[in-house]
DNA sequence: CAGCATCCGAAACGATACTG
DNA sequence: CAGTATCGTTTCGGATGCTG
């Protein structure tokens, strides 16, 4: 997630936005954040299952790429066994518009102009609400 | 940009979103998407400039991924020298709203907590209207 | 002008084993 | 439980050269 080599020639407008998306990169990233969306809290474990197909390596990666941008907090409890939970800081909070419209964009092309009239029912959808 | 292999055990939800992530996935996509909202259309050579950085060789790959995916169309004037114009699609305009949303949180993070006053000058912003 | 082909280094990613 | 460490694979992305 470092991309600080080349690339210089940048134009003013378009920089900080880049930045932003970088945050994002990344095949869990955004996964993760809309199940940090869905609860208040969640535990290592329990996001793992959540973001199911995400090996162990790869959630905890991203999981501290997130924390180094400020975008999710990681609380530790000094406990045995260990315990720790993750949530959104404000800045992660601040993301919910435009993960709620990205959701709703993915949920819209879904539907390939046939209208269905029940929406596959026994499919627990959610994440931010 | 394919990614089919394992991963096998997914649940029902999320899946549909995954799907519609991979879309705006790599490293050029959304900026991309950024300037094609700027304009009406835009030629090869113009998203070249546009996107500082990008090489020759990403741009074309992620716009075909995109036009493969639906959400931009590649429109080719048979002329010597060749032309070829890009836009999007209807698909890609409904996601003006979620690059919108991210775009503002993007500029809103970028205010380290001191507001500053003038939002320094003689810098063109804009992209996504 | 727009683009394809190829080569190659750098990352992202995954599986597995081990630990306090 | 929540990691760390290591290794191997896959994918990404840039540079260069060539084409209609």
């Amino acid at each position: 997630m470092k991309r600080q080599k080349q690339t210089i020639t940048q134009t003013c407008s378009t920089v900080e936005l880049e930045e932003a998306l970088k945050v994002l990169e990344g095949r869990w990233k955004i996964l993760i954040l809309f199940h940090l969306f869905s609860a208040p809290v969640l535990r290592f474990s329990e996001l793992r299952r959540a973001v199911s197909g995400i090996s162990q390596k790869m959630l905890i990666q991203q999981l501290r790429d997130l924390e180094k941008d400020g975008v999710v907090h990681r609380k530790v409890y000094p406990e045995v066994p260990p315990k720790v939970e993750y949530m959104l800081t404000k800045d992660g909070v601040a993301l919910r518009p435009a993960l709620k419209a990205l959701k709703f964009w993915a949920e819209s092309r879904k539907i390939p102009a046939s209208v269905k009239k029940k929406p596959a029912l026994a499919c627990k959808r959610g994440s931010v609400r």
